[in-house]
This record gives structure tokens, C-alpha cells and sequence, in this order.
DNA sequence: CTTTCATATGAATTATTGTTCATATGTTAT
DNA sequence: ATAACATATGAACAATAATTCATATGAAAG
């Protein structure tokens, strides 16, 4: 147990007298704790996934590809709310789109939606 | 291509005239779309790998167990910001935690949280 | 080129969520 | 019992995000 050294930034958090971690862990934190700009990404990342408009959409697209109007009927919801969570699931790369005409019909992307949803579900079922 | 006749409840929601998507794909997205409530509880989960803060103690605890001092000190945060966190993690039992006198260590529940964030990670990756 | 249909998007509104602050709980030592 | 420390928690505030509404874009048909 020894005083606090850690961060590189020291700020004026309040803190606890001792620290419990030892030195070896505390180096093997800083080692492996990616840089922060990948660990806002990833949580970006996963707060797509917290959404259940957009789980439902992805559900939706395990079975096929679907045009945006379908999907909004088969969620029952409006078609500027399913445009507007197909743009963010979009962004992420999720999901790709094809144009076919006036239609556009989206799917998914790879499948790490499959893995992370499936991982979901798992934990749930515990 | 056929009229809508998808869901059981129909409401006023705007539709397009055509839908696109053929009647056994309907069919089976109704059958492999679980429930609205476990698609609620899916979101939920997701939603607390969606803040950085919460990645940031999940990547923590991967080295080691750890008190609530020590994350806050690691993380540069104030103890009731990550005790606040830690809650979330522990009521989607993502972490579980153990009593030693005054102090409370907290480790990864299970490695569901392993999989879930590595297959985040590679999806950013690509 | 005008109309129609599918989709996209900006702005406003409503809902949700993270952090802070103050304080409570629970444990150990005096 | 009281003091000291680690953690937890309720309420307030600030920041985000989801949906709606109105409207814009883009494609096909007349």
C-alpha cells in the first residue's frame, strides 16, 4: 500500500488515505487501458446497441434486408423515427444500405451485431 | 408485394402503399423477434456499456479487483461519481463485490463483459 | 416539368442520464 | 459511545438523446 502516483494528470479529486491496488497492478491498468479517444468510440459504440427501436431494427434485418418503410410498419412506429435510428445505426457501420429506385433497402453489416447481441442475451439469460 | 397485415395491434401509423418484404419473411421475423419486454432488458444491458465512465472501471477490473477509492483515483474521478456507476454495473450484475471491513472490492461478474467489449473493439477496428 | 412516392433531415419538444453536492450508512478503532 | 474512514444514495443540475412535425431531397412515372 503506498500513496498515489498513478495518473500523469494529477487533479484535485478527493481520494482515500491508501490505495489497496499494488504497484505491478496499477502498471498493468495503465498498460492495457486503450487511449481514451477508443474508449469514448466504444462506448459511442455501444450506446447504439442501447437503444430497443434500434435492437428491434437490427432484429429485423437478421432475417433479411428490408426497405425503411417496411421496417416501420413491422415496428409499428413512423418512418422519420426508423430514417432517423437507421442514420445513427448508419453512422456506427452496423448497417449498410443499397438504393433501388425510390426505395432503399438496409441489412446488416457484419456480423458483430450477431456476436454482440447474442453475448447480450447470454448475460440476460444467467 | 402485399397490403399490410403484419401486426396483431394496427395503428394510425403513416405507411407506405406497398410493403416489400414477402409474407414468410414476415412471418419469420415475428417468430424470431423475442418479446418487447427481454428486447427492453437487451437495450437496458447495452446501455450500460454506453458511457465511457463505465467501460473505463469495466476495463479496471480486468486486471484485478479493486475498491471503489482506488477506481475513482485511477479513473481521476470523485468516489460518489464511480459508486454511482458501480451501482448500474452491479444491478446488470456485470460486477459482483465483496465486503472487507470498510472497504468493498469490486470484480467482473462474468465473461460475458470480456466477449461483449472485445467484439466492440474489433468492430472498430475494421 | 410536374406529380407522386420513399426516404432524409433540421428544429423543437420531451425524456433520460451522468455528475455533483450534501448527507446517510456501515465498519473499525479508540 | 465517539471519531474516522470507505462507500452509498437522494436531490438538483447539466448534458444527451429519442420522437414528432414540417419540410427537403431524390427517383420514377405521367
Amino acid at each position: 500500500m503506498k500513496e498515489c502516483d498513478i495518473m500523469s494528470v494529477q487533479n484535485d479529486v478527493e481520494r482515500c488515505e491508501y490505495i489497496h491496488a499494488h504497484d505491478e497492478i496499477i502498471t498493468q491498468v495503465n498498460q492495457n487501458m486503450p487511449d481514451d479517444e477508443i474508449l469514448y468510440d466504444l462506448a459511442e459504440l455501444f450506446k447504439i446497441f442501447g437503444d430497443s427501436t434500434r435492437i428491434k431494427i437490427l432484429y429485423v434485418l437478421f432475417e433479411s434486408e428490408m426497405c425503411v418503410c417496411d421496417i416501420a410498419q413491422l415496428l409499428n412506429m413512423t418512418q422519420s423515427a426508423i430514417s432517423h435510428q437507421l442514420r445513427a445505426l448508419k453512422q456506427s457501420k452496423l448497417v449498410k444500405y443499397r438504393r433501388e429506385g425510390k426505395t432503399v433497402f438496409y441489412s446488416l453489416a457484419d456480423d458483430h451485431v450477431h456476436t454482440i447481441i447474442n453475448q447480450g442475451m447470454e448475460h440476460l439469460a444467467e
